[in-house]
DNA sequence: ATGAAAGCGCTAACAT
DNA sequence: ATGTTAGCGCTTTCAT
């Protein structure tokens, strides 16, 4: 039996490592290739300084020995991660919109990104901690629900920005839609469609539903439907926009338009409405927030104002970016921005738009 | 205006960095508290070999200048990265349960995760090789599509399992409910209540589809239903579900029952069918698979295949890593496990029952 | 164009 | 119990 047999019956598939089991190296390739390590480097990077010929045979060499760079070794030594965490919530499907728009935004940045969920068993600060141990640069938090003070103390860490939620900090900058003139569309074009019976079935607690909840208050008051708007509790998955729709019907019997918190709440008011003998749009208008997937559902063709997840998130790295840049070069602290982008309702059938 | 005050007025928030701006390391720890630098490291990993008081002393130290131990390097060094890479879909809502569950599970197996999001804009392979970049010692994917010679590569470079995918490898493992038993689980319930024009609404090309497909066939021709069942085209979304269900009723209008490939499926399902005037469960009984969150939805209320996200979790993360301390170890590779959980079927008024 | 040497922040081995 | 030395895999700087 040769000595190549003793390893098993059972040969791995793809190139093999080095008989003591450990990963291929840039030495590893050095030594194939016959030349320096740095020279390797240099090649793996595409940096200039190697000949054609040279770099050919090196590129051979790293292939066929496997060869795959150690990602970690080349931030340690580079003093800097390029790297920009994401702090996400894995239950939020629109999320992960944000994900694919960020990771594509950083990319072209120049950066990397590195994830973390936000689950029942693991908080945003645990969360967040992992992301600052692998040396981020940036923090991107997705529907952060931490206090401020918890992230202006992170942010004398790292970069900081916040997406899709209410804070307005010196100390690290944000980007969120317009709620106030998203509530303000949504009720104009209501009141356009001859409703006066609206409800505004809210999230308490949760980011935007502040200012939602005052703005559309406010319209209410001034198209003069004090007496026949409400605020009620709502929620923000389906099942909370199910329950919160059907108390809603009980006490407000002759509404005729909801606004939900989400896309996703209004998915439960139009389902459980449709349950208790309501039609959409014609017994019960119905407009969310987020313009998501969801919303063309063709069962549900949902009034919805939407926030574009790209903008939002190239504005986000943008931010990111520019105050890692600036602490990577030791500049002063940057002041907080926070950036509001524009809204817009798209009209679909759910309040009794024409639209497709 | 003295030298502290030259920064700005505007003074960051917690432990400030050393003038440089550089990061706290173990040296600035180790200078600050009186102690050679290893003896920061014995303390931070909280490893036996320092005084009480010592101890004391050093942690204080970097408490008061903010340290914040290197991932990266400790991983370096230490020449195992403890890691473990998972590679989910970010548009599905189930791998944001099974994150939370493979997370509790590794963490008790005493290694870290590290996410890879597959979006619109990324593919598995490159979400794979961000993993293997940061030297995984194992991969979890989740609902992988790659061809298995694919797989059976990467397999090579680190311990691989797959959750909820249909592979049979000697290089890799993998766990997945039992579809098969899920199938005629679901085709016994709707014959007991009485239903025989079923409709098996698949996914072709996903997970899972081929061997529902098969057994759904097997078990209505047992049943001598041949002439009344029919497989039609549904898919693995909500609006795939709508469209599919729309498509079916008009080629199939006396169907009384369909198996949906699941619940996202079964939702759009439910939601078009009562749109065109049909009642669920009584006009047409719906059952869907994964039993996810949305299947306790109350106006869904569906009957479905329990697969549970912390069996699976338990299971794979069992599985990656008695594979990765094999290699660690550099034992001989291990056959392929391919491991099948049971399922359950959970009974809801979807289908007529009359449980909760 | 290429090589030699140093060092990123940490842990491990050995010395005291 | 504590300090010294070495080195993980890479990039950087400086020679040649």
């Amino acid at each position: 039996m040769s000595d190549a047999d003793a390893r098993d019956a059972h040969d791995a598939p793809g190139p093999a490592r080095p008989g003591n089991g450990k990963r291929v190296t840039m030495r590893d390739v050095a030594e194939a290739a016959g030349v320096s390590q740095p020279l390797v480097s240099i090649v793996m990077r595409e940096a200039p300084g190697a000949g054609a010929e040279t770099r050919a045979r090196v590129l051979q060499a790293a292939a066929r020995l496997g060869y795959r760079r150690d990602e970690r070794a080349r931030m340690l030594r580079q003093g800097r991660s390029l790297l920009i965490g994401i702090v996400f919530h894995a239950a939020q499907p629109f999320h992960g919109e944000l994900i694919d728009e960020l990771q594509l935004a950083a990319r072209g940045a120049g950066y990397n990104v590195s994830l973390a969920a936000v689950t029942r068993h693991r908080g945003e600060a645990d969360a967040i901690d992992a992301l600052l141990g692998e040396r981020v640069e940036g923090l991107v938090l997705l529907g952060a629900t931490l206090p401020q003070d918890a992230v202006d103390r992170i942010a004398g860490e790292v970069a900081v920005v916040t997406v899709a939620s209410q804070y307005g900090s010196t100390w690290f900058d944000s980007v969120s839609m317009d709620d106030a003139r998203g509530t303000e569309l949504a009720v104009r074009h209501l009141r356009a469609g001859g409703h006066t019976r609206i409800l505004y079935l809210g999230a308490p607690g949760v980011s935007g539903d502040a200012t939602r909840r005052a703005t559309f208050l406010r319209c209410a008051s001034e198209e003069g439907l004090d007496d026949e708007v409400a605020v009620l509790p709502g929620g923000a998955s389906e099942a909370d926009g199910a329950r919160g729709i059907e108390a809603a019907l009980r006490s407000h019997p002759d509404a005729t338009a909801v606004i939900a918190f989400n896309d996703r709440s209004a998915q439960g008011i139009v389902a459980q409405a449709r349950l208790l003998g309501k039609r959409v749009p014609e017994d019960l208008a119905v407009v969310g927030f987020d313009d998501s997937e969801q919303a063309e559902l063709p069962y549900l063709q949902l009034t919805s104002l939407a926030q574009d997840p790209a903008q939002l998130a190239s504005a986000a790295v943008e931010m990111v970016v520019r105050r890692a840049e600036a602490r990577a070069e030791g500049s002063p602290p940057l002041p907080g921005e926070h950036r509001i982008l524009p809204t817009e309702l798209v009209v679909r059938r759910s309040s009794g738009g024409r639209t497709a």
